[in-house]
RNA sequence: GCGAGAGUAGCUCAGUGGUAGAGCUCCACGUUGCCAACGUGGUUGUCGAGGGUUCGAAUCCCUUCUCUCGCUCCA
């Protein structure tokens, strides 16, 4: 694959996502609802399938350090909903909401607090909304919380926010899990779950929605050391996407400029991905912030809570520094959806060799017929193995077929087709990525061997039903 | 929130004031001994929603919702 070849459309994707079952705008029979979206049979297989490898690549078999030994990481699933107070100490209250003033005339948009230092965009000599023709709106709250209120009665003590990351759980329960699991520094606590952010402009599919999914490691250690793990997780996240199957050249580090740092964070490196509506350039997948002592300190006053660390050895007192792989588990469904979808085409009946990917914008050549596969790494796919009978018409062939599928799906999430000739059977199956199809036949009957046709490469071959659970087991797992 | 474009079947789209359409998909039956085969039949739509003009609106007007792109924003 190279990195130049033509990036598929995102509208091709949608409509794939819809018309298969991975992704469906929210509340879509009544207009849907902008900046929302519904993860369909496929698609939620497909979002658990990432988590699921995220949080055994994270907690249940966490990374090496140098020695060879594995990291320490524990596991929390906090609340969406906390105290108000979180959200004033972690910065969010005040400074996730900023003032604006549109200028109606000129179109231009200014931060309320900066009037003044913004020039008129028709008249650079004037300021903005000095010039006579100008014509400003009031001030608009952009606040990117949602808020809520808890309990029966609306008032401003009810006030509550939905989170707008995972992150603050982990620091609300950092003292509970020092003083409850018996953890040492430095170790990680992570977290998956959905946060809430009020965007501006929700865009590009689920890219950027109001409602997504994070999956946020936060990793306390010794001031001294942070920079060092911060070159690890740095390391040890980009592994990991590629783990996933993702192209080498589709995945770029980032460091972010002094002057787009957040708030809380010494310093940031994003893993982008070429997406097809940022190509050439790459868009955020994923953030690895050094966020110092930033948080614990802050919650430490604002809490009047000492959350600062004795190591057990030394004796020293600090406040530990984190270091933060955030992710974006629905980025990442996003990202594996643009990855697998290919355009192939596949030799007719006649012609030798095997599927090539399409060439974009040129017609399929003479011999060719196309087919569209996704090529998800097989054990993210959403459906694992399909199972045939070879025609619907002949009892004994069905009857084994429900057999063996019903065998093969207590150890993997199995589909069960007998519609339709056995080609097209393959094709749909192509279409959502399953990486193996088994079809029953006569000679099953005779001699107890199957077929076991390959996505990719579209090869079948024989193999003997006892050693099917086998093959497809040492198969599954990459 | 501003500007521009768009919204018709599951998907892609045609239809400019006079009976709601095509291709693909999907379903059933037949056929079919391994790659979107074939035959026959069939399902699917408040033409995004609401209001207006008209004898009559998918079509013209207004409002609204949603999508796309560009601003703005993006912790």
């Amino acid at each position: 694959m190279s990195n130049d070849r033509q990036l598929t459309p995102l509208d091709t994707i949608v409509s794939l996502c819809k018309r298969r079952g991975f992704i469906y705008q929210s509340s879509e029979i009544y207009g849907g609802i902008n900046g929302f979206w519904d993860y369909g049979p496929l698609g939620v297989q497909l979002k658990n399938n990432i988590r699921d490898d995220w949080w055994r690549s994270m907690v249940e078999c966490a990374p090496l350090d140098e020695n060879g030994e594995p990291v320490h990481i524990v596991g929390l699933d906090s609340s969406i909903i906390q105290n108000p107070r979180a959200w004033v100490a972690s910065g969010h209250v005040g400074g996730f909401s900023d003032p604006m003033i549109d200028c109606r005339a000129c179109k231009a948009r200014f931060r309320a607090d900066h009037l003044e230092e913004y020039d008129c965009p028709r008249k650079p000599s004037k300021k903005a909304g000095a010039h006579e023709s100008c014509d400003l709106t009031e001030p608009r709250e952009f606040n990117l919380m949602f808020e809520t209120f808890v309990g029966a009665v609306k008032s401003d003590e009810s006030r509550a926010y939905l989170r707008p990351e995972t992150a603050q759980g982990i620091f609300l329960n950092y003292k509970n899990v020092l003083d409850t699991t018996r953890v040492k520094l430095p170790f990680g606590i992570a977290q998956i779950g959905k946060a809430f952010r009020n965007e501006v402009t929700p865009r590009n599919f689920v890219f950027r929605s109001r409602e997504f999914e994070q999956m946020e490691m936060e990793w306390f250690c010794h001031p001294d050391e942070s920079e060092k793990w911060m070159d690890f997780w740095k390391r040890e996240r980009m592994r990991w996407w590629r783990s996933l199957g993702i192209r080498e050249e589709h995945l770029i580090f980032r460091d972010h400029e002094a002057d787009e740092l957040a708030h809380y964070s010494k310093a940031c490196v994003d893993v982008e991905y070429l997406y097809p509506f940022t190509a050439p350039k790459y868009g955020e997948l994923e953030g690895i912030a050094h966020r110092g002592c930033f948080d614990l300190t802050q919650h430490g006053t604002h809490a009047e809570m000492k959350l600062d660390y004795t190591d057990p050895v030394t004796n020293e007192r600090f406040v530990p520094n984190v270091i933060e792989p955030a992710s974006g588990l629905t980025r990442g469904v996003l990202v594996l959806l643009c990855e697998a979808y290919t355009e192939e085409w596949v030799p007719k009946e006649g012609v030798e060799g095997g599927p090539r990917e399409a060439v974009s914008g040129e017609s399929t050549p003479e011999g060719y017929e196309s087919r569209v596969v996704m090529k998800f790494a097989p054990r993210l796919a959403p459906v694992k193995v399909a199972v045939f009978p070879l025609l619907k018409n002949k009892p004994e062939l069905v009857a084994k077929a429900r057999e063996v599928f019903k065998e093969l799906r207590q150890h993997w999430h199995c589909f069960y087709d007998q519609t339709g000739a056995i080609g097209r059977r393959y094709r749909r199956q192509d279409e959502i990525g399953t990486p193996y199809g088994v079809t029953i036949d006569f000679d099953t009957l005779a001699d107890n061997t199957v077929t076991l046709r390959d996505r990719d490469t579209m090869k079948q071959e024989r193999i003997s039903l006892d050693e099917l659970s086998g093959h497809l087991a040492g198969r599954l797992a990459s």
